[in-house]
DNA sequence: TGCGAAACTGGCCGGGTGGCCAGGACGAGA
DNA sequence: TCTCGTCCTGGCCACCCGGCCAGTTTCGCA
């Protein structure tokens, strides 16, 4: 990272509104040790608008689901996730169902853009 | 909205590394007409971690692929894709197969997750 | 004008997936 | 105690998926 004290944090704007993304612009453009980053500029961080998601909509997984999830989300396969816990097939089947279910999917990869898009894991 | 022309700007932090948050909070802290958001209060904006998206590396899709690969990211089936794009099961098993290749996906499930983490597609 | 890339289609097949049925064990709470 | 939710397991089965083989057309580029 070579994090020099003195180098300014680039920041980037994602703002859809125009006036906020003006004020924003404005503001920070003045602050000494904050450069706003170019158009295509790598930046330390993105400022973004929607406060939208990371909504706390907690779906009710229980932790085997969540387990049984975050492994689907590497692309494993059910026999894999049963090796990977040490339950049978079977079960994992029974929780892929349950999942199927509370995340209103209708398959497992439909699944887990669901969990995605909810914030439930993390790519 | 009511964007009160005098109103400060709510800013929320979602930085994961402690001394780029520290030197963020330090910096936007001191910014009149921008105010960092306490805990849980509604932002209008958010600071995070790392130039999000605006990946250059583009991994080189041809437009049909993108379109299967947008219809299995809404988890549709093979058959679902092959009536939405009006052609045969057997040509998007074929774009699906060159899809699992480009992107070195072991499935479907794999294919979306990484296309979705290296910013091909939005979930 | 030939050549490769992209798109499209077909058949075949082993293995994976999802839905259905049934059951048992365990702990929390009424 | 008895019920409820969670977790676990099994069998059965229709269907889907991914990989293999083969072929066609169309397009741009050398």
């Amino acid at each position: 990272m070579s994090a020099d004290n003195t180098a300014e944090i680039v920041l980037a704007l994602e703002i859809d509104d125009p006036a906020l993304a003006d004020r924003l612009t404005a503001l920070l453009g003045n602050v000494s040790g904050i450069r706003l980053a170019a158009p295509g500029e790598r930046a330390a961080a993105t400022v973004v608008a929607r406060d939208a998601r990371s909504m706390p909509e907690d779906i009710a997984l229980t932790q085997r689901e969540l387990d049984v999830l975050a492994l689907m989300a590497e692309g494993a396969s059910n026999k894999m996730i049963a090796r990977q816990l040490g339950i049978s097939v079977h079960t994992v089947k029974f929780h892929v169902g349950s999942l199927l279910d509370k995340l209103d999917a209708t398959g497992r990869t439909d699944a887990v853009a669901h969990a995605a898009r909810r914030g439930v894991i993390e790519l």
